[in-house]
DNA sequence: TATGAATGAGGGTTCATTCAT
DNA sequence: CATGAATGAACCCTCATTCAT
């Protein structure tokens, strides 16, 4: 990679790095593209040449921060001896769970914003511009052999969408219990969905 | 109630209607106050008067509309005779799917904005401003005698969220399924949520 | 009158007069509509209550300006005793020209801008927000009874043209010839383009 | 010439006619330099080592598109058997018009922007560029033995400058008349004009 | 109460020009 | 000669909010 392919990829990640920070310090509507490029040391017209717009940053930034989770979530999945496919899962989602409550900003950014399109594209996209080998992740799961699923992908998805709005109100605002109280219901309902998909 | 009093409220409700066709054609964000004065008949500064701010008119409407939503799907339970609690509930839930199909702005607005939170408010506060019963009817389902439910308000919390979220990508987006196709596993879904939280 | 319509009526001339000082001094490109805001003592969004943008407040100038030439023209006009309709025709647009010439960002502005489009607006429009009696002007020299003309809306649209090109450039930059060493020729043209339209 | 030179005026010639390309198409205020760079499929940087700027490369257009027009009108009348000084100049005059009226971007363009001063300079740079002998065929015009001209250049230039800016509004907009209906009109006042400059 | 003219900060976006490569 | 990333001033326009009437 020359010198100025490189300047130009930190560029980009520096944008990026100042657009996250500002959208969950400020919330989106509250960033502007002068805010984001002057706090990455940019002039304001250089954001547009790594970006269309403050959406198309936002797009980028959701579909970088999930992928990170279930990353995160994998590596550490990698070190239990969970053999149990089912059991796997729910350690992942656990596991995700756990980083959002921990990080309630990224919570607020990806919850408000993620959605089974972005998660997509997130998955077919991740090998663009970083090394997070979230499609490897999610093939991995469903192409197991330990259980064959009915139409994986519908089972993914109400189970992403159920997590994903659940924690939103629990983790944020204790309502309607707190997080640790919602973990046993949730986690029984999502067992209760993967095993309608499960072929006996 | 008064002359002045009847035409305060006719205002009021003029601007909540202007708000609401505004918001879903246009969305909250690029409406401006100005356009729900001007759409309502009033000049901008009445806005003021009976409104804190766009949010504050966008939060009463998400509440209201979800209460006809509920009411809705309540009348018409009224005329079937289902006797079992479980297919009450959903019966009300498929009803509530297929008016937001049929109305995909109204789904739009109300599943990007409805949150636990103003659910309930807008149960509590549903007899302020309109005469749907909407807490006599949450409440009719929740104690009625023919199942005892452990945490009836998180089984409710999830299964509301869970509907809410996937619908919304099934109806809009058809992803990763058209809402028909999906009708049937979240149903079970539902079902399976239900059931944890029955007492034998 | 009440107060506040005075006081518009007052916003938008001091907007006008501004942006006319401005564009003539600076012309229409290198004028930014902050800049005519501010010369006129008004903040930048009272312009937009006013005109559409820069360009509308141009042609109403353009239309104005050629209203006001003609009109100063034609007051001349009636203190001298020229009964010959076709010298009436060239004393107006000699004294048009020599106004020009003393006013020579006038007449930049004027030619550089004036087509017959705005020029017929112009003349329908004239008794909107000025009293100038423009349209009067016209038809006193149009249907007169010393003469009668064929298509006389053709020959007075080929005279102002002819005018308003040849004056341009030999008034403001003596070329081919200074003013007034063209203007036996341009009037010659003139009496000559007349004959051509004047019935036996 | 070398290799070196010939690709420096390909180059140059093809940021012409991206230029004209986009000025007839968008007009020149929205025309940015970016766009006639990208366009031309050089850099930016490099329409720098070219032209001054975006009015410099319009100024050599304007030149160039009518010195074509005359060059295209005066070829055409070579195979004709006119005569007649007066009538070869009504020839091209009416050949040019209908260039234009078939070309109504290029009337757009030459007669917004074309005035006395950049016709004059065409005349005279008219064989740097390009092999035009428009100089020539304005000497043969001006210079025959037919007639004797008083203010030769006075005439060409009221005769350009009405024809011009009448065909303006009338090719394009139809007003006050279309065109094929302002034509006898018209040449009839160039007749007229230039019988005023014709020594006996 | 109701009005709507006025504000002016702030947003998004463009673009001529430079300059290190 | 050629490049094109970077600049940052400048522009247009919107809009929530105020306040005199």
């Amino acid at each position: 990679m020359s010198k100025v392919e490189l300047n130009k990829k930190q560029k980009r990640e520096s944008l990026l790095d100042s657009a996250f920070d500002l959208f969950i310090k400020n919330g989106i509507n509250k960033t502007s593209i002068a805010d984001i490029a002057k706090n990455s040391g940019v002039a304001k017209g250089t954001f547009y040449l790594y970006f269309k717009d403050k959406y198309d940053i936002r797009n980028i930034l959701i579909a970088h921060k999930a992928s990170q989770l279930f990353a995160s979530a994998d590596a550490a999945l990698q070190k239990e001896k969970i053999t149990d496919v089912i059991e796997q899962i729910i350690f992942i989602a656990n596991h995700i769970i756990d980083d959002l409550n921990k990080d309630k900003s990224l919570l607020l950014f990806v919850a408000k914003n993620l959605s089974w399109g972005i998660f997509k594209s997130s998955l077919i996209n991740s090998k663009n511009y970083d090394d997070l080998d979230f499609y490897d992740i999610y093939n991995k799961l469903i192409n197991q052999d330990q259980y064959k699923f009915i139409d994986p992908e519908i089972m993914i998805f109400m189970i992403i969408e159920l997590i994903s709005s659940t924690c939103y109100s629990s983790i944020l605002y204790n309502e309607p219990v707190e997080i640790e109280k919602l973990k046993p219901y949730l986690f029984n309902s999502v067992r209760a969905i993967i095993n309608e998909h499960v072929v006996a």
